[in-house]
DNA sequence: CTCCTTGGTTCATTCATTGAACTATTGAGG
DNA sequence: CCTCAATAGTTCAATGAATGAACCAAGGAG
């Protein structure tokens, strides 16, 4: 439903994207997911995102192959949900319009991306300036930025307040 | 009205870009006047977009400095929509976004981007292959691609359906 | 004087989002 | 056995945005 019942007359590849990852909150979803946000209750508690809707929407993803729902115990039964593939290449464009933001929208950025073996901020484009590499999600390391946030206080803002690598699960002291 | 009322908790870089660009339709307002639509008219019919829709949406973009209004021609005084170095500057995102759904989502691409010195297809990052650039909008051309489609018959698909440069403005044979 | 073009605005209907309340399953504590 | 807490949802009334058809306005052409 991104853009109405139709964006059948505009079939170009981005009105498919859009149609999909462009309905309200679903890029910020697919972006905690990549900070490795997983369950339900903590996306909910990020993102200040009504209930009915992040259901809607995690559904949504897990049927056109974003995200995979995986049962993570049994007995009472519990889901989370991961980035498939197809989920971690939304990376680039999230990295994209995030860069964008930042340059023109933003005051100083909340968050900064490093590529952990050279240690160096990863560019607008998802390359290493250091060693001219675009590294792959599991070599990058979300770390707060000078704009971050101290006031939040939910599960995923207080563990995003130390580097973290992306797509690791995030603790669950529990 | 990006994202409600509220991106207010999430005022990372993403959620920023979002919230002006995250709206329905938007983006592909901004990816017309990438390809060099600028009048209302145009966009119009090429989006199948709601007028009431539209002139919010191009308003929005002017007011935030995406889009400049110009007026090209006095009496009767008629506007046109063109993209500042801001706008110009969301390139990269509507390429990764459509990149993502071209390997995903879609069957046959609609329309290439090449890079006419070489004449070589820019890949999804928007670099060329061929010669290690990152070429400017106005090296690159859009082509028709395989699955080009041939039943619209608005004046920006019948421009788009020989090759085009990027922000050139559309031919009016009026 | 009338019609056409361009670029809009207005408005009633439909649809999506919101936020609060409720449900369901299970484990733990008393 | 009874109650409470945690997690992951669903339901629903109220609000707000999108849709599409109709209307408006300012020239220009015939």
């Amino acid at each position: 439903m991104a853009l109405g019942k139709n964006y059948d007359g505009q079939d170009c590849s981005l009105a498919r994207s859009l149609e999909l990852v462009g309905e309200r909150w679903t890029m910020l979803v697919v972006r905690d997911a990549l900070y490795g946000v997983r369950r339900y209750g903590d996306f909910l508690a990020h993102l200040d995102i009504p209930r009915a809707v992040l259901s809607q929407r995690l559904t949504t993803l897990v049927d056109a192959g974003v995200l995979r729902r995986h049962r993570y115990q049994e007995s009472p039964p519990r889901e989370e949900y991961v980035l498939t593939e197809m989920g971690q290449e939304l990376w680039p464009a999230a990295l994209a319009l995030s860069s964008w933001g930042e340059r023109h929208l933003s005051g100083k950025p909340r968050r900064i991306f490093c590529h952990v073996p050279c240690d160096t901020r990863i560019d607008g484009y998802g390359m290493c300036p250091a060693c001219g590499v675009r590294p792959e999600l599991a070599e990058i390391e979300v770390r707060p930025g000078p704009g971050a946030d101290l006031l939040r206080d939910d599960p995923v803002s207080r563990a995003l307040r130390r580097p973290h690598r992306m797509l690791e699960p995030l603790p669950h002291t529990a």
